[in-house]
RNA sequence: GCGCCCAUAGCUCAACCGGAUAGAGCAUCCGCCUUCUAAGCGGACGGUUGCAGGUUCGAGUCCUGCUGGGCGCGCCA
């Protein structure tokens, strides 16, 4: 079973061969003319390159290979030559039947199913998540959905940024705030066994002490400390050796600052509908840093560098110029080489990422590897990417980059909060959820819930409104993130998503109250036409988003499909029409609600029963 | 300096290996609630796709140059 546009490519294609042309070129795609047909082929006016022929007289003999297809209703012949197609309405029935019978909406699973890794997320320890964390978490959310809804096996990991340089500072910024802590530390780093005792005791003191907010609060102005004092600097790089080291007061400490942090970041996942198979951090690849070194150095990929160990991923005639603090213009090598091990020794941001690679392949050895992170960072992953195929961790190709752009507050720049901030989700969430409360009152929706139900409401078309904001932008483009203007909640929005959805719902509850009787579709108003033609679609929108990592088509076939179905919602009485017709009508009805329902739950959008 | 990305309607964004008349939403204007939820539906208005060349029967899409904007460029992650 498959959709029109392929089933009539086929035929399509098998016409072009029967008249002596390549099959490809009988590619069928959806109409730019809907006025003119449901469906054209295009492929006359290339062949007509190729064999020197009129482009119309090669259109009028492939259609001649079409005659006598009854799903055709008609079948002409425009402009330069393109093929126009009209599938009958008895087709169109047939194919709604279809599409109404399948569990999977229409959309067919890929051939050879594959393992997929996506990180995405990207969240640290003791940094709360800010707006930035936003399209990492429902971009990478989203793509895990469809990647699974199409029949991979998909791990999604939140890859935790928790075994830094970060972790040194947060460790003495700690201990010089609070001396007690100071000499917890002192006395636990002496101790050679730590007992279960030592660490309830431990976690007792500072579970009372230390919250994210502190975390939060001590984080900037340690860092900033570290950039400027070369003492302080020094400090937290020892004491982030001595963490990793597995100094067992500090790493009580730091078991700590993980603890406190998941707490807050698994509640804003949870409120935006996220979630991980899997919480691997940096800190769980510690252990493979150094054999992973060696191993490089047995390859011989590692070379010395300014005191510096790297490994060059630039091929021969790979170069770039490059001008020198001095004035002078040199050729380097480019891409730039990755820094593995820092000339004092430890291991870097690209370490560890590539300590991720050789760890995945060894535990779920994935086909291929999604990295939902922000676009600026491409050059540090095509540099990782290019060690780890050199070093043999990952199938040439098997690891991609998926970019995406930041989101800009309406003034164009990356987006602050009015005093000038950066934005907390959490805080983000709660303005949303805010917002969407103030609408639902506003338009009288929703007062004949009891609260609970409210909020329930409430929260799904604050998730809705945020992530279908964002997900109808192609990920790659920056977009503007405007409150105001996406929680108008008008027109092409999650909300109005949602509000078709309960609509159909609600003419649905009617009807099993009226006790009418859902039945075989039958096609004729052309708003059903219109319909039937959008739940086809559904598979080609499902294969683009696969193949170009990218929502937005999820997020167009969603609001198409609710789109045709407020039409027909409008032109076309359901529970007022005649039996055959009611019948028809509601099967279309709930068909429809399934797959968007289904589209929604590829963006990681659920509809309320009732708004 | 080198490299990557972007530029489409007043605003925010789409556009299927290069194909017909470049599409939506918002805003503005005009219609439609005694009938299934009007957060809706119908219609109007709105474009030299940054500029200049090139390739092609055909370019928003490919190539070159330019202008304007964003980002990145080993010891943070």
């Amino acid at each position: 079973m498959s959709d029109l546009k392929r089933g009539l490519s086929e035929a399509v294609a098998a016409a072009f061969a029967a008249a002596g042309l390549p099959a490809e070129l009988g590619r069928v795609t959806p109409s730019d003319r809907p006025d003119l047909a449901d469906f054209q082929c295009n492929g006359a006016l290339p062949a007509s390159k190729a064999a020197k022929r009129n482009p119309r007289e090669i259109a009028e003999e492939v259609v001649s290979h079409l005659a006598g297809d009854s799903r055709l209703a008609s079948v002409e012949i425009a402009g330069p030559g393109f093929i126009n197609l009209r599938v009958s309405d008895a087709a169109l029935s047939e194919r709604a039947g279809e599409i109404a019978a399948d569990p999977r909406l229409g959309a067919q699973p890929v051939d050879e199913p594959r393992r997929v890794l996506i990180d995405y997320g990207g969240p640290n320890v003791a940094k709360p998540m800010h707006v930035g964390h936003l399209r990492s978490s429902i971009i990478g959310e989203s793509l895990k959905r469809i990647y699974r809804f199409r029949g991979d096996t998909v791990v999604g990991d939140a890859h935790f940024g928790d075994w830094g340089y970060q972790m040194g500072l947060l460790i003495g910024a700690v201990m010089d705030e609070d001396a007690e802590i100071r000499a917890m530390m002192e006395d636990l780093n002496a101790k050679s066994d730590i007992t279960p005792q030592d660490e309830a005791a431990t976690f007792a003191v500072l579970d009372g002490k230390i919250t994210l907010a502190d975390l939060d609060r001590l984080y900037p102005l340690a860092a900033a400390r570290g950039k400027t004092e070369p003492d302080y600097r020094d400090r937290a790089r020892k004491l982030t050796a001595e963490l990793q080291g597995r100094k067992p007061g500090y790493f009580l400490l730091w078991r700590h600052f993980a603890k406190v942090t998941k707490v807050a970041l698994e509640r804003d996942f949870h409120a935006l509908g996220v979630d991980f198979d899997l919480w691997k951090g940096e800190s769980d690849v510690d252990e493979l840093i150094e054999p992973m070194v060696a191993d490089l150095e047995a390859k011989g990929l590692l070379v010395d560098d300014q005191g510096a160990r790297i490994v060059h991923v630039a091929g021969p005639n790979e170069t770039k110029k490059k001008k020198l603090p001095d004035g002078t213009v040199v050729v380097v090598p480019s891409p730039d080489p990755l820094l593995v091990v820092s000339s004092e020794g430890s291991a870097m941001y690209g370490t560890t990422d590539l300590a991720t690679i050789l760890d995945r392949k060894n535990t779920f050895d994935p086909h291929h590897v999604l990295y939902a992170v922000d676009q600026r960072q491409a050059d540090h992953f095509e540099i990782v990417f290019r060690a780890a195929y050199l070093a043999g961790y990952a199938e040439r190709g098997s690891l991609e980059h998926v970019g995406f752009g930041t989101m800009n507050g309406t003034d164009g720049k990356p987006f602050k909060t009015r005093e000038g901030g950066v934005l907390k989700l959490n805080d983000m969430i709660v303005m949303t959820r805010d917002k969407a409360r103030e609408r639902l009152h506003e338009a009288d929706l929703g007062s004949e819930l009891d609260p609970d139900a409210f909020e329930d409401t409430a929260n799904k078309v604050a998730v809705a409104a945020l992530k279908f904001a964002d997900l109808q932008n192609f990920r790659g483009t920056s977009y503007v993130f405007d409150l105001d203007r996406f929680s108008s909640f008008e027109g092409k929005t999650g909300p109005y998503l949602l509000y078709q959805a309960v609509r159909v719902k609600s003419v649905l509850r009617k009807a099993a109250e009226a006790g009418a009787q859902a039945g075989p579709i039958i096609v004729s108003e052309p708003a059903e036409r219109d319909l039937v033609l959008l739940l086809d679609a559904f598979d080609q929108a499902l294969i683009d988003a696969y193949d170009k990592k990218a929502p937005n088509f999820i997020a167009e076939h969603a609001y198409k499909l609710a789109q045709a179905f407020s039409k027909f919602y409008a032109a076309c009485p359901i529970l007022s029409a005649e039996p055959a017709v009611k019948a028809s009508r509601l099967t279309l009805a709930q068909t429809t609600l399934r797959q968007l329902e289904q589209a929604l739950d590829l963006l990681g959008i659920a509809a309320p029963e009732r708004m």
